[in-house]
DNA sequence: CCCTATATAGTACAAAAGTACTAGATATAA
DNA sequence: TTATATCTAGTACTTTTGTACTATATAGGG
């Protein structure tokens, strides 16, 4: 690598950019930038171009889901975007490598696995976490699969959820009726155990 | 202070288990001892007893509301327990400092500010966040406020509406009628300016 | 080919949620 | 004292949610 890479790290937790920031350090010759919020990320990719990697928290201003990953990803096409999150829910994975991360790191990670993780990327491979695989044909296919798991369209309708969404503004959203969201969300609630939408955002808060 | 001070720090991740390790080399002479989750908690608590200090994080497996921090600071009265937190909405300092802890730091708050935190705590003051004052009499008083805030009431229900629980489940826990759940259940929905539990849940994740 | 799961959409119904009122008791601020 | 806000509880009503079915089309596994 030519010169100090430059390295941007989003997150609106002081302690976790520090922490973040000292573990870069091993990496050698870094310089390393920081944002708090969505604004200050693209403020950032704007004025100061050409990040070799980003680093970015999924729970922050601006940025809570895979939307707004997509939305970073596309604005910084020359910047290699490592997603690093608290929820490592292998469709919350799945979802924020097919928004176009090249790497999920999961906030229980010990450091060195997350410094493993970042070498991997700024050598050009995309990094998965094991537990990603330990589910396997799950969430690793983007076809159907036979077992029981929540499917592409229930994911998507439970993040939906989520983000406080009733049954007729997904329906609008995704140009189906009112009825079919209604099966997505039963279906879905049948898989997690549950019997309210509030009961199936604390599952994706929690234990997932 | 005699001899080293024993500190727990709660905290399911791990880089942020390690920044606060680190920013604690401060205080020069410190054992500090790590869990991931309220098992581990309790288990230091009983085998290692006497912790002059517990960090801890208001969201992670096992606790994540005040109810938690309540918990802990019974089974561990000679303790000193500083909450520390993602959100840092004035109602949820409220709760925690109701809960019993001494103390109460924002995750977006800089080392330094941390770090005096902590070291007011281990004099013996209680730390209240700066930000707890600015909204000044609404959540400083256990008296309801003429002010258009959250009542305690409403915290408590919100907080409920977070956990999954339908009106009727609250109605009896807190020995009401259904009637008078959702008179509370309107009125925190017209404060928050949404019209659904799932959007009042959000509002809770994101923004406050 | 058969079985299964998904995705779609419909009907029908029960339960829950949400709104809009009234109303009494209580406490506080002006 | 008056006004305001909370907490309680009630009635009445609409909308939404959730469940239980049926049904068609599609795709994959055995």
């Amino acid at each position: 690598m030519i010169g100090a890479m430059n390295i941007l790290i989003a997150d609106d937790h002081a302690l976790f950019r520090d922490g973040m920031s000292l573990l870069l350090q091993a990496l050698g010759q870094v310089h390393v930038a920081e944002a708090r919020n969505r604004r200050e990320i693209e403020a950032h990719l704007k004025h100061q171009d050409l990040f070799d990697l980003l680093l970015l928290d999924l729970d922050m201003p601006g940025i809570t889901n895979a939307d707004g990953v997509k939305r970073i990803c596309e604005s910084a096409p020359q910047t290699a975007v490592v997603v690093i999150s608290g929820n490592d829910a292998g469709y919350v994975v799945k979802a924020c490598l097919d928004a176009g991360a090249m790497g999920f790191i999961s906030k229980s990670s010990a450091g060195k696995v997350m410094l493993a993780a970042i070498q991997m990327v700024l050598a050009g491979e995309r990094y998965v976490p094991s537990i990603y695989f330990d589910n396997s044909s799950e969430y690793s296919s983007d076809a159907a699969s036979t077992a029981s798991s929540i499917s592409p369209r229930q994911q998507q309708i439970w993040q939906m959820l989520i983000d406080g969404k009733s049954n007729k503004e997904i329906a609008i959203a995704l140009g189906l009726t009112d009825s079919t969201v209604k099966q997505h969300v039963s279906a879905l609630f049948r898989k997690l155990g549950v019997n309210s939408r509030t009961q199936a955002i604390q599952k994706a808060r929690t234990n997932s």
